[in-house]
DNA sequence: GTCCGCCTGTGCGCTGATGAACAAAACCAT
DNA sequence: ATGGTTTTGTTCATCAGCGCACAGGCGGAC
């Protein structure tokens, strides 16, 4: 049973009773009902209508046609209702994915949206591994670093990472101060464990210090954050983590060459839908609330 | 929602998750593919298929469509399955029209039919009316007189509807027997009371008799009948319906000239179904046993 | 009775959908 | 790494399906 275009011109022909009246009602010519009822006719090869020179009446294969069809018409117009609905009604699955580090700034903002949209199911993904939005994985991600270059995404500013150095009391009374950045010998970093740096941060690090310098190394951004709030050396945090820790002391204030521009990635197929446009529009206005500040 | 087979294709390409999948069980090639979910994904404004370069995962939208689709395509397949079915199994109802006179012969052969084919529902209709067959009144017409010429019908001869002259033993014993078809004078007729005569009998008697010799005039074959058992005169009823009735003397026997043609009429459209060939066949086998009787 | 409107049905020219071929990207296995 | 396979996506020529026009028939209205 392919072609269910014909099936639709059928259903049409029985319920107007005429060719004449489908025909105006599917917006064809009259010439097209008639093949297409022939068409499916002779493939079923039983007849559906009996013709006569005031209209086509069903036989029973027809009428039978005619109650499956009118379902399906029904169940079509309540998906496309659904489907087109669910284009401008900001409901259903949202998933952002991001580094872990940016937990801190995005949980409020997501749980915001959340709050103002109760009827979205919020999936918020951090992990090591590199969620894929082409695969339907996230809708939204959070990307840091030079800007991502698939073709099939849509690519945004979202704000700029900024860094400073920090470090904690305990350090600070063990080790004491350092002058400034250009008197940095003998005192103990927290840093990246990565081959090649990244971040301009984990750049300057590579760069400025000697490598034993960089004595407590660890993958995970909120480990490092640990280490420098207990003691174990100096190291590049957020400034919003900082503030929220008055145990921490401020080595060198955030500078621009320590800034990372971070971007909203989505995936082209998703980008149009009002539920990703209206999660973009709260993490710019959150975005633009950092910057200011 | 117009345009179903565009649904039928992002179905396939949702159950093969590839278009190129969705192309070969579609039996197209996979630019059509493509070309119908663009299509439909326009019309919807919504995407229903996040693509990337190993094939294309359905959004939620897309699952939606997929979930609906597939509900269709099992009631489009059982339709095609019962509507074939239907052609080839004798079931379902069954309409046949014919002149009241014909019921003695046809309830018989009606009767076999259906104990024959126990899952046909079989509706006899006879009035004054003409059923007409190109509005599905009937599905087989039993019909007299010279060959119908309606363009949509299929007529086939069935059996010659012969009838002699009868009376009854009270008429006779009235009036004597005649002593052949030249000396009727004085005698009394039971006849028709129409002002054309139509069938050879009436056209013989309008013909043969003066006209006040009709003494007993009926429209009604089967109250004709009745006339001429009630002895109120001689009159022509087929030799079957005389046998029957042992208390009838034959005046003259059935000729030629008095029979007039049978034939069965279908409509062109319903001709080829096996319900309606099955029950001609019975008609004509039964027509054949009045024949060598 | 006669005209008018609506219906089906068919042949013809044409447009839009289709299929073939090619390009390019990505994944997998060797 | 590197070639082979599978996938999407685009361009262009072809053809099938479409709309148009006209014929024919039936029924109702005036």
């Amino acid at each position: 049973m392919d072609n269910w275009d014909e099936i639709r011109t059928a259903y049409h022909v029985a319920r107007a009773g005429t060719v004449s009246g489908a025909a105006e009602a599917l917006g064809v010519h009259h010439a097209t009902v008639i093949r297409h009822v022939d068409a499916l006719e002779a493939r079923l090869g039983v007849k559906l209508f009996q013709r006569h020179a005031r209209g086509y009446t069903p036989t029973e294969a027809g009428q039978d046609l005619l109650r499956v069809a009118q379902t399906t018409d029904d169940q079509f117009a309540q998906l496309a209702s659904r489907i087109r609905g669910r284009g401008n009604d900001v409901s259903g699955e949202l998933t952002v994915t991001s580094l872990a580090m940016f937990a801190p700034r995005l949980a409020p903002v997501l749980a915001g949206f959340q709050r103002d949209h109760p009827r979205v199911i919020l999936r918020y993904l951090t992990g090591t591994r590199l969620f894929r939005l082409e695969y339907g994985e996230a809708h939204v991600a959070v990307r840091a670093g030079p800007p991502p270059q698939e073709p099939d995404n849509v690519v945004q500013p979202f704000f700029h990472m900024r860094a400073g150095l920090y470090a904690a009391r305990a350090y600070v009374a063990a080790h004491g101060l350092p002058e400034g950045l250009e008197a940095l010998e003998g005192h103990r970093f927290v840093g990246p464990d990565a081959e090649s740096p990244r971040a301009p941060t984990e750049r300057w690090l590579r760069e400025t210090l000697a490598p034993e310098q960089i004595a407590f190394r660890s993958p995970d951004p909120r480990a490092q954050e640990d280490a420098v709030l207990a003691g174990a050396g100096i190291g590049f945090l957020p400034p919003w983590t900082a503030a929220a820790h008055p145990d921490l002391i401020e080595v060198a204030p955030p500078r621009e060459a320590w800034s990372s521009p971070i971007w909203l990635v989505t995936h082209v197929d998703l980008h149009r839908s009002s539920k990703v446009q209206a999660l973009l529009a709260a993490l710019k206005a959150a975005a633009a609330e950092w910057d200011a500040a």
